[in-house]
DNA sequence: GTCTGATCGTCAGTAGTACTGACGATCAGA
DNA sequence: TCTGATCGTCAGTACTACTGACGATCAGAC
């Protein structure tokens, strides 16, 4: 019995189906804590990266986040339409742009932090401050390899 | 600072991020481990289904796994033209069809099994199986809400 | 200084995923 | 027998994120 851990006759034990299902669970509630802001979980991940590290260039964000630079494009086009972000090329490098949260944009990402952590709080109400703890702890291992 | 939970600068810290990362990594790794047997991970959830609880209609399947009845179709056209299941009208209802791994099929899913244990077991190889039964009770709890 | 290869942002095209809406066939209850 | 619901199917759609190619730009070799 070498493979043990995928024996289980319930779907619901295979890690696959229970890492893919929180993930959707998760996304869906931070999704509708900042829909009235205009953006999505996706959209705060970049907000986020900016708060934090600007002036960042695309790339750098991109690489943050863990997507493509192609795919970072169409998200910041999104939000430098809605005033949220700039985009100027970077002086010390015209190969790259800088992005930078406008003064709106910082506005919102401060709504925006206190809609998505009411969101991740609701879904972690079923589990203990330490398990929550613990499991973060867990996945960035799992993840660092 | 009711919204703690959010407020790090590192993105890898954000549970949205660790999730959704941690299931593509483990996705990635399963359909490596699967593709020999041509099948990837969502074709070897759906054999796990059939089974462990044979006969099933489509739906019973496609509910169980999570997804759509629609999405169920493709699925299971593909493994059917690859001779791993059949589909035949349930003589006690004739709107639905009984779907059954052939005998190839039972052949693919032991290999598979043995495939996929070894993928899991790989990507949880830097966590302790303490921590690793820790964490299903943790998803699991969540996603029951 | 000039060349060469690499980098960055952009865009068109593409592939994968999973949905909605509609349909016919079938079932169950009034 | 009728009516509303269910199941599998299919076309169409929306979304996501990629690959590959392009021009502009940079950095190092010579």
């Amino acid at each position: 019995m070498s493979t043990e851990p995928s024996t289980t006759a319930d779907p619901h034990e295979v890690l696959g189906y229970l890492l893919k299902h929180a993930t959707l669970k998760l996304t869906a509630l931070t999704d509708a804590a900042l829909e009235q802001l205009g953006i999505d979980s996706k959209d705060f991940g970049a907000l986020r990266v900016l708060a934090h590290q600007e002036p960042a260039s695309q790339l750098q964000v991109a690489q943050t986040l863990g997507i493509d630079r192609t795919t970072m494009v169409a998200l910041l086009d999104v939000l430098e339409r809605k005033g949220i972000v700039t985009r100027r090329p970077d002086p010390t490098d015209r190969r790259r742009n800088v992005v930078e949260l406008t003064e709106q944009g910082m506005q919102t990402y401060e709504a925006a932090r206190v809609a998505y952590g009411k969101a991740e709080s609701a879904f972690l109400a079923a589990i203990s401050p330490n398990a929550t703890d613990q499991l973060r702890q867990t996945l960035r291992t799992l993840l660092e390899n």
